[in-house]
DNA sequence: CGTCTTTGACCAGCGC
DNA sequence: GCGCTGGTCAAAGACG
């Protein structure tokens, strides 16, 4: 849109230079006027008047103030009217033409004339419809940034001198993510972390676990999830170790349509077990960041029970070093759709999330992208990603496309988050695409490299009719199929060096009876 | 030999 | 207290 609004201005700006640079003896055509702001019949009469005075009118020297083909044609066909005009003016009487054919010549330049303050209307018509499309962009632009800062300065308000109150950005590696790791990392090894944060998390505000409920349930007990003094803050005015791993707890679910037994994120993984889920014939693989020492970053990889070609990858967990910009992208997701999940658990005026904000967030839309549960064991937003159709040439995950997409879905959902639901549908698609617009600017400037990219993804994702089939296309790009890892079961480990690692040995879901008496260990497949 | 996966065992939370 | 379940550990084995 600015380079639509840049050119635009920029013929405007342009014919009107043009107009007040030109001498008395060069015609001023009529489209001039039809750029300027003010368009006074009077003053074109006077235009044509002086053209029809003039006899030596040079067609190619007068019309370099705009480069539209339409109006070139145009211009030039009343040109040539006008020139013809000139030579069977009345006050030059061109003694070889009849009255007939002068009659024709004015009517044609009538009907010239006319055409010409059509266009004017219309130029002057497009030209307000950007500018009022400029201060909408414009003002959406504001209203986005303020209500992000709004958001971050809530949440740090219980810790603005300990900074411990900082958002986690799920497997985004920016200093302050890798700084609060760094303090919280005694915490976060080991069981220490899973005992910190299970404890007083789980009873102090989640009273069941999501596995046992419906959406509607989990609606109906959003009213009972967080509170604003469940942000505990300690002596030391930081949020204390409990609540910063409640918040270093919430996942972020990748529900994605894939034969690919694992999404390609731009990380390394190492598996490090793998478990029957009740419910589910299919194993759940849990792994682990190994990209660098100690990094808390854990996800889980599971088919879906009722769909086994929707591969559901759960990340928990902040990584403390470096990505590559491959694993940005889906950082970037992950940390926005935390972001997301944080900012709209700040709590109302009265301390307590509103549920019925749940269902006034709730869109009338069938196709759902992201929705939130509070009542998880912790805080889960689930980007549903299902809508695209199977995958079939899947491509890297870090694949220039599929760098994009998680940007676009982070910051469109943070940006509309209000806690506890959140449903997006091609009836927002229009909201979300004003807040692209915007994404280059707030946060890639983590990722320069996918600058230009984006902004080809943003105007094909604008430009298509059903923004959730575009998702869809776009999101099939960052969805891996590629090496490392095993859909039939065997057993290929993994180089090291490809993110992907093998995930089910159980793959067609069958389940292999339990050898122990631990009901719920390890299956082997074959 | 180093790295990775596999998998039995263990632990904690939760419901009854 | 007991059983169920989810999550993790760590020994053993596979692989390059």
């Amino acid at each position: 849109m600015d380079a639509e609004a840049d050119s635009a201005e920029n013929t405007i700006a342009s014919s009107s230079h043009s107009s007040l640079q030109q001498p008395p003896t060069t015609i001023q055509f009529p489209v001039n006027l039809a750029c300027s702001s003010v368009v006074a019949s009077d003053e074109n009469k006077q235009t044509m008047d002086f053209f029809a005075d003039r006899k030596d009118v040079d067609e190619q020297s007068n019309f370099d103030c705009d480069t539209s083909d339409h109006r070139h044609h145009t211009i030039n066909t009343g040109l040539h009217l006008l020139t013809r005009s000139t030579s069977t003016d009345e006050s030059v009487p061109d003694e070889g033409m009849s009255l007939d054919s002068k009659r024709t010549t004015m009517d044609a330049i009538h009907h010239f004339k006319q055409q010409l303050q059509e266009e004017m209307r219309e130029n002057q018509r497009l030209k307000q419809e950007l500018n009022k499309a400029r201060l909408n962009y414009e003002a959406l632009i504001t209203a986005i940034k303020q209500k992000q800062e709004k958001n971050l300065d809530e949440y740090r308000k219980p810790s603005i001198d300990g900074g411990g109150g900082e958002i986690p950005f799920l497997g985004l590696a920016d200093p302050v993510a890798m700084q609060i790791d760094e303090n919280s990392r005694s915490s976060s090894e080991g069981r220490n972390h899973d005992e910190v944060s299970r404890k007083p998390i789980n009873n102090h505000i989640y009273g069941k676990d999501q596995r046992e409920e419906s959406p509607e349930q989990a609606l109906m007990c959003s009213n009972k999830v967080m509170r604003l003094n469940d942000v505990k803050t300690n002596d030391d005015g930081n949020i204390d170790q409990a609540t910063e791993a409640t918040i270093r707890k919430a996942r972020v679910s990748v529900r994605a349509r894939s034969e690919a037994p694992m999404i390609t994120d731009g990380c390394q993984w190492r598996k490090y077990g793998q478990k029957m889920a009740k419910g589910n014939p299919c194993p759940r693989a849990y792994y682990r960041c190994t990209m660098a020492v100690g990094c808390p970053v854990r996800k889980q990889v599971q088919r879906c029970a009722e769909d086994r070609t929707i591969l559901i990858t759960t990340y928990e967990g902040n990584h403390n070093h470096p990505l590559p910009p491959a694993a940005m992208a889906m950082s970037s997701t992950t940390s926005s759709a935390a972001r997301m999940l944080l900012s709209g658990s700040m709590p109302s005026s009265d301390g307590i999330i509103n549920p019925n904000f749940l269902a006034r967030t709730l869109l009338p839309c069938s196709s759902n992208i992201a929705t939130i549960s509070a009542s998880a064991p912790f805080p889960t937003v689930t980007l549903d990603l299902t809508q695209s159709p199977p995958l079939g040439n899947q491509q890297n995950f870090a694949g220039q496309n599929g760098a994009l997409l998680p940007q676009i879905f982070g910051q469109g959902l943070y940006n509309q988050s209000k806690f506890s639901g959140l449903q997006l549908s091609q009836d927002t698609a229009a909201g979300i695409i004003s807040q692209i617009g915007d994404l280059s600017s707030l946060q890639l400037h983590h990722q320069e490299p996918s600058r230009g990219a984006l902004a080809d993804t943003m105007t094909a994702l604008a430009a298509h009719p059903n923004f959730t089939a575009a998702l869809a296309v776009a999101i099939s790009s960052m969805i891996g199929g590629g090496g490392g890892s095993d859909v039939d079961g065997g057993s290929h480990p993994n180089t090291g060096v490809n993110t992907n690692t093998t995930t089910y040995s159980n793959n067609n879901g069958s389940v292999a009876a339990r050898k122990n008496k631990d009901n719920n260990s390890c299956f082997r497949g074959n």
